[in-house]
DNA sequence: GCATTTATGTCACCTAGGTGACACATAGAG
DNA sequence: CTCTATGTGTCACCTAGGTGACATAAATGC
């Protein structure tokens, strides 16, 4: 396990003194989407499975974990819930640890100071990765209202009749980012156009948030 | 910038002394897919794309960076090559610095141990991502024979005739893998097996690695 | 061993969305 | 101000893949 590649023998058998092992039955749940994000987990034996349930009833299979990967990594975060529902998919042993041990221990250093450093880096990749599972599954007209969601949020100035995106976006970008083809987004900016989710100023997007979260279901 | 919420004084002048401003026109590149991770990046103005060229063809844009983020984050993982494309989305000042540099002013910690940290935790969830940017714009059978690459490596053992999976998939796992329905994925399987690229033992497979990785041309 | 789940195979049918082919609008460049 | 690029709007058509509805086969419990 390369994790602990470069790691002393003091330093593993200090983490390992800290690590209680449990036992997980095939099917049985290890944590739920939405539950705190406290510990970290190492997989023993057996198959752990990661997955995401669509408000819309989809079951979404994002990983398999193989014994000795780490995962439950979003403990490395501060104040992450989990994205990811854990079954034991098959019978597992599985390791528990603090993500706090874990990195004062191998590192040497405050949690809350690596934490603060992955926040500013890696969590967004976990957003990018939440987003492309939540599109699995989703029709065109969904993707693009999140993705305008997504985009009001980080190019958004709010303005009287809504979010203006201050952002030169074509429907061609538009379609290569929720994956589709340039026709088919025009068509569907058309539409929520006409339901007065969206208007245009000149070539400057005017979108509104509460809409388009309606339209989603504020699932999210 | 939350990264830096943590830093001292002399950290952050220290880190400052060690940026880079650099200039790019609108279209014009700052890292192509490949390319090597050697430094990571901050926005100072202007909009970054990420960006992912399949090799049909088509372009996955994978995200739109703002203003004081930071990218090119696989600087942070060892060896990594950068898994996307990045260009000027409008006219753009960026710093640049050693992700070295970061870790180290900022944890003061050898750069290689923090890297050896984050390669056996975070280093997975890229991978995730990169097959989910990979999956938009593939079509079942092709999306199929990645997966079933993917869980060779991870839960393959090497047979006579190829690949043995040591996994009892169902039709419906592989479909919620793939973001597709257990009666396609049936389909397509039987296809597979017609191909020889793929036969079964009673409910485990085993798959022929060469031959997959053919169908998908060696692209990955 | 039989009975009940749970998985597989295969249909016929339907729809979202891809594709090509235009006409029109707009915006920079000269 | 005009010419050319690049974007937008809208068709008609086609296909991959979703859906429901079965039949069969394999596991699993009792």
């Amino acid at each position: 396990m390369k994790t602990f590649a470069r790691a002393s023998d003091r330093q593993l058998k200090a983490i390992l003194s800290e690590i209680t092992l449990e036992r997980f039955e095939r099917r049985t749940t290890l944590f739920r989407q939405g539950d705190p994000s406290d510990s970290l987990y190492v997989l023993v034996s057996g198959v752990i499975k990661l997955s995401l349930r669509t408000p819309e009833g989809e079951d979404i299979l994002v990983s398999l974990i193989s014994p000795g990967e780490l995962f439950g990594i979003t403990s490395l975060l501060p104040g992450m819930q989990r994205p990811f529902r854990s079954e034991a998919f098959s019978d597992c042993w599985v390791g528990r640890l603090s993500a706090d041990t874990l990195v004062s221990t191998l590192l040497g250093v405050p949690f809350a100071d690596f934490s603060a450093l992955m926040d500013g880096t890696v969590s967004r990749w976990f957003g990018l990765l939440h987003r492309y599972a939540h599109f699995q599954g989703l029709d065109l007209q969904h993707r693009l209202a999140f993705a305008l969601l997504e985009l009001a949020q980080k190019f958004g100035a709010q303005d009287s009749r809504g979010t203006l995106l201050i952002l030169q976006l074509t429907h061609e970008d538009l379609a290569d980012l929720v994956g589709a083809s340039r026709q088919k987004v025009t068509e569907h900016m058309r539409t929520l156009e006409r339901k007065a989710l969206l208007q245009r100023e000149g070539r400057r997007l005017i979108v509104s948030t509460e809409g388009l979260r309606e339209l989603v279901q504020i699932e999210d």
